[in-house]
DNA sequence: GTCTATAATTTGATAGAC
DNA sequence: GTCTATCAAATTATAGAC
């Protein structure tokens, strides 16, 4: 791996654990074995490494989620994978998902860095949305909501779960989007 | 107001805007009116500010939600007030709860700061379970989940309507708790 | 692409006068 | 209780050598 793919990967795991005020240029280098001064090199701005790790943290995300419409997955499956991948975050790596973190952070961020948040959670409703309209009757407007209602749900679980230490808290709190 | 507590609800105020590593005591100290210094005198370190802040936040919200078994009030009432809070919070000063803040950022807190944010969170859970113990025929560990899943919705509420810039994201995502 | 060196600013925190 | 003055450390960022 490259040490540019190695700092895009420590940058997003430092954001995901103490945020993005929480981490440093030379914290990352020393994580990566360069100098600050070389970091600076890929990524002139904190906020251009920010946006960066953003962009590719939502590829990677909607990557793993696949198509909302393949016929070949029943979309309460589709749920079960969207839950499983935070999940997996909590439990495995017990690390926020980097945009809820970023979302509750979004008035401090540079506006590139909060742009590409904002389109993270737009393009998981946007997904969200498309499993809901194959699996309920409520119409566009009650699957855009519940689409909204999962997305909270999840990112506030995984806040849930890291604070009282109880990988527990965020299948308990996450139910009714799972069984619903 | 004394300069003590406008320290704190500065502070709090500063929290919930963009986070605990968002702020120091120079622009709390300017925001008051005073020097860094004496708000060194108020609160030696800045983990004891937040811990501080985080108390009174706590209490402060459990006295304006009020007995959950109060005979006076319908639970699904109790419910809509517990969401009505927090609306507030967004719509009408675009500001995060303090917990929920602090719980994405609990990795990077100070212990005492990390222990009054877990338990602002326990106890919210356990005013909810109290509430849903009243309203539903799930029994005890149902009434738990769904306690979870509304502490965790609405905090991801919150995250979602500041990063989309939109309130009624906020009102779409609590949809499902407000009326089951 | 990485390094050394450094600038300019901010941060949390303390000492001591009033 | 608030002030002035100050500290040591950390922060983002840049210049220029290799």
């Amino acid at each position: 791996m490259s040490k540019l793919e190695e700092i895009i990967e420590t940058a997003e795991s430092m954001i995901r654990e103490r945020g993005y005020n929480g981490f440093s240029f030379r914290e990352i280098a020393d994580a990566v074995g360069v100098k600050s001064a070389s970091v600076h090199y890929h990524f002139p701005t904190k906020g251009d490494l920010g946006a960066v790790v953003a962009r590719a943290y939502t590829e990677k995300f909607l990557l793993a989620l696949g198509d909302p419409e393949a016929v070949t997955h029943a979309p309460k499956k589709l749920i079960e994978r969207y839950i499983e991948a935070c999940r997996y975050a909590i439990a495995k790596q017990d690390k926020m998902c980097l945009c809820g973190m970023l979302g509750a952070e979004i008035a401090a961020l540079p506006d590139d860095v909060a742009r590409e948040t904002r389109i993270f959670f737009e393009k998981n409703i946007e997904w969200l949305a498309k499993v809901y309209m194959r699996m309920t009757n409520v119409g566009a407007a009650g699957a855009q909501r519940r689409a909204y209602g999962a997305v909270a749900t999840v990112e506030g679980a995984m806040i849930l779960a890291r604070t009282l230490k109880d990988p527990d808290a965020f299948d308990k709190a996450v139910k009714q989007i799972a069984t619903s």
